[in-house]
DNA sequence: TCTGGGGTCCTAGGACCC
DNA sequence: TCTGGGGTCCTAGGACCC
């Protein structure tokens, strides 16, 4: 029995959080502009989380260390993270992009992957189909995505990534493999830093290579990532577009100005980001049973703590009291803390509190 | 280089139950 | 006395995504 051929799109929004404060302050067009961490004039921490493409000339790239950023490329214009405006426009594109398929699935805040099988017959009408989604995202929100096309998710990410910005590739089921053959073993995804390090030491650095690689010796290797990652590698991959349903987890963390050994300093911002935490919580209407708790130490050393508890609840003072808790056992020695966290899980959704026997 | 903050999923050992 | 097998839950850590 054959399935229908499937079309999707994914769908990334360009240079996302520096494309949205250019529109909304066009003064900054022309220019380098990194959202990030406050520089602090090279002091400070953090790193960048978004710059358009003058600051990427200049070899300012997400996830570098904004104080190195800085180095790089000081005329830059700086812009803390607003993340509500990021928010409230990647809604609306996600509800323009949402009409355009059958089933959707949000991909953080800027990408979406889209199941046209059922509105189009071919590839040509998939690709006028993209046109006018990219045209529809531009005309209403004045920002540009890359769209990629392919048989399945991970063919049409890699797809849309391929031409930035502005892009538009198509890669058809039959030349997938030609097309993610001499691409670096890095573009697959869930091949992140380590795995990549651990392929290279088998001598795999092109999703070639790694096809050619016997699969019984990945999978020993890598498990049941392993046996996938070969797949991949052959283009394939039959995991479906799903609407991502309830949110498992929230959490909040901070890094600290400076290291601290304060107990009293620790104590107080851990009260702060549980206050934060419960709140989403309420306002969400979700229960909790299981707290955890995280602490990073000046070398970067870090670890977790949780705990479930006997009930559910989202009261604010049974989530402080948790937190602090599980954080005592890591404030007993002197050793400066660098960043500390609050999370809960284990969700129950209701109106209101039941407590379990 | 000196490393944010929000998430998801997987693994592995141990407790505990039948 | 020394010993199953299956299942679930909890905890801690880690890889990966944007």
């Amino acid at each position: 029995m054959r399935e229908k051929k499937r079309v999707i799109f994914h769908m990334d929004m360009d240079h996302f959080y520096t494309a949205v404060e250019e529109r909304e302050h066009p003064e900054h067009k022309g220019k380098p502009v990194v959202v990030g961490a406050d520089p602090k004039e090279g002091k400070g921490r953090g790193v960048v989380s978004t710059s358009n493409y003058e600051a990427r000339r200049a070899g300012v790239r997400s996830g570098i260390p904004i104080s190195r950023a800085w180095k790089l490329c000081p005329e830059a214009v700086y812009l803390p993270p607003n993340f509500p405006l990021y928010i409230r426009v990647s809604n609306e594109i996600m509800e323009i992009a949402r009409k355009y398929a059958d089933k959707f699935e949000q991909w953080g805040i800027d990408e979406a992957f889209l199941d046209v099988s059922a509105r189009v017959k071919d590839y040509a009408e998939a690709e006028s189909l993209a046109k006018q989604l990219k045209r529809e995202v531009k005309e209403k929100e004045n920002l540009t995505c890359s769209i990629g096309i392919g048989p399945n998710k991970l063919i049409a990410k890699i797809a849309s990534d391929y031409q930035k910005p502005d892009g538009l590739t198509i890669v058809k089921e039959d030349d997938a493999e030609a097309f993610l053959a001499p691409l670096p073993v890095r573009k697959l995804l869930w091949v992140g830093r380590k795995t990549e390090a651990k392929l290279k030491n088998r001598g795999i650095f092109t999703i070639g290579d790694l096809a050619r690689y016997d699969p019984t010796v990945i999978a020993e290797a890598f498990g049941v990532m392993g046996t996938q990652m070969h797949l991949s590698a052959r283009g394939i991959d039959r995991s479906e577009v799903e609407t991502r349903t309830e949110v498992k987890s929230i959490s909040h963390e901070t890094t600290f100005e400076e290291d601290t050994a304060d107990a009293e300093a620790v104590l107080k911002a851990l009260d702060s980001l549980a206050a934060e935490v419960a709140k989403e919580a309420v306002g969400q209407k979700l229960f909790f049973k299981a707290v955890t708790v995280k602490v990073r130490y000046e070398n970067f050393e870090t670890h977790t703590r949780s705990k479930t508890l006997a009930f559910i609840t989202n009261r604010l003072q049974d989530l402080q009291k948790t937190a602090r808790d599980l954080l005592k056992a890591y404030l007993k020695n002197d050793r400066k803390i660098r960043l500390i966290g609050v999370r809960v899980s284990n969700f129950v959704k209701g109106e209101k509190q039941k407590t379990l026997a």
